[in-house]
DNA sequence: GCAAATTTGTTCGTATGTATT
DNA sequence: CAATACATACGAACAAATTTG
């Protein structure tokens, strides 16, 4: 009797749905059948019930029963540039491209604009002082039809100022921002740094990409800085956070030769995949 | 009363805990005290506890209270390689120089070598036969002697036939396995593949990463595929998987040219950073 | 469209077990 | 050993969402 009665009812149940027994989508005993098959009560039925959906393992729907949960199709983004064929980095039109290299539809809502004064966190990367004005370009992404990521773009005012008034525009910029860039400004993007990090979603993002409100889906975010040249070095002008579901969401990048062909999603390895035993630490 | 009670209550202790009031480390109320202070049951107290710590805001230890989680230092790991100063990888020598250039120290535990038939996702990404002989090379890092990493490293067996059998040895490869395999076989990785997902721990790595059982801490995996040269273009030799905690890692990959210094890790921000309004969709 | 039945969600009360001080 | 504090478990009632008749 080590192990709590609720542990050992949701383990069962895990196995049942690990095995194969209970399919995806597939729905579960009613609280009511698993009280009687398990001789628990109903309470302790649903801690079971909790250490499963913790684990987004089910769903539960009021009014309708407790479902496995299906597994989703993980998208691959490729975060390294192929000047090749453009493809790569998940965001404006290179995602655009990978997702019809993969068979897939992509779609973005029209951008919204704004002009906002930096915070310390924005104005640090785009090397501008806190506070001063920088644009804001907001969109929403789509993979067939089906909400994929949110995207900001900040950019310091100073390029408005030279020319690319196109920045201020709630239009989508069909050839991209940078090719933009370097089409008004001459302005070329030299390099980019990306910062990968992973966190629970803020309620917005929870509310826009489908997850549930309780933070056990995290998103990942991609903090994209490109760097044009400047004679003191690379100088940043622009920003761009990009912010995906997690669960369902694979980043690539290649350095150096790789093979050509697009990477496809890994089948979530642990670091033991293959290990008979047992470590011990 | 439109929300539960359990929910306004989590949400006004989040609240002072994202306020201040209650500051890291430090103990909350204890659920009596609670339960007097909201004039609710202890359960719906406990349950705006699980709320707070289904979002790891809180850490309850039995015996002794329920208390504001500590901010984990987050660390920042380089991906990219860079060919000057080594650094770069989250791996073998490359991860350990970056440690120390963040002026940390940097361990690692003997390896755990295994001779293994190959399962499907790791023979597809070497590109030899399901079931073929591999080894494994599996090792916990540590940074400032608290587990950081655990890692596992796949190599054809192929490679031991051809003359590098320091492979199949319980030691740490001084120089890297990537030198290693140059200086016995002239072997060159020409390029490699970064493939990067989140997902919940298995017992396993929550045991020896230190993170909750119930899932709510996701870990990164880094799959880090290394080619070598070959007359049929890259072909790869080796397969890395790395698994970091995922609340207090984040990772850099640069493309083309971007400032020198070591990156600093990224304050979470949302794709709203500034944002005055709140989106509609 | 409405009412009933079903199912999960919330909240209360209470008792007992386990870990820590 | 005793006190404190969280963990588990039971039972009960009502609310809210959904489906069915």
């Amino acid at each position: 009797m080590a192990e709590p009665m609720y542990w050992r009812i949701a383990q069962d149940l895990r196995h049942e749905i690990e095995g194969g027994t209970l399919r995806p989508g597939q729905q579960l005993p009613t609280e009511l059948e698993l009280r009687e098959k398990y001789g628990a009560s109903r309470n302790t039925i649903r801690d079971a019930m909790k250490w499963l959906a913790s684990r987004a393992m089910v769903d539960s729907r009021p009014g309708q029963g407790t479902f496995v949960a299906e597994h989703r199709d993980t998208f691959v983004t490729t975060l390294s540039a192929d000047i090749q064929t453009g493809r790569g980095g998940g965001e404006g039109l290179a995602a655009d491209a990978e997702i019809s290299a993969r068979g897939h539809r992509a779609a973005v809502d029209p951008p919204r604009v704004e002009l906002q004064r930096a915070a310390d966190r924005i104005a640090e990367r785009l090397r501008v002082a806190a506070g001063s004005l920088i644009i804001s370009r907001h969109q929403a992404r789509y993979i067939d039809g089906a909400p994929w990521s949110l995207q900001t773009s900040f950019y310091p005012m100073d390029l408005v100022t030279r020319g690319a008034q196109g920045l201020l525009l709630a239009e989508d910029i069909a050839q991209g921002t940078v090719t933009y860039l370097h089409e008004t400004l001459g302005l070329i993007q030299v390099g980019y740094r990306d910062t990968i990090l992973v966190r629970p979603p803020d309620q917005n993002e929870a509310g826009f990409l489908g997850l549930p409100d309780d933070g056990r889906i995290p998103v990942a975010v991609i903090i994209r800085t490109g760097y044009a040249d400047s004679p003191d070095g690379p100088d940043p002008f622009r920003v761009t956070v990009s912010v995906f579901p997690a669960d369902r969401n694979q980043f690539v990048m290649n350095s150096g030769a790789v093979p050509g062909d697009l990477a496809g999603p890994a089948k979530r390895p642990n670091a033991m995949t293959n290990c008979p035993g047992r470590m011990r630490h």
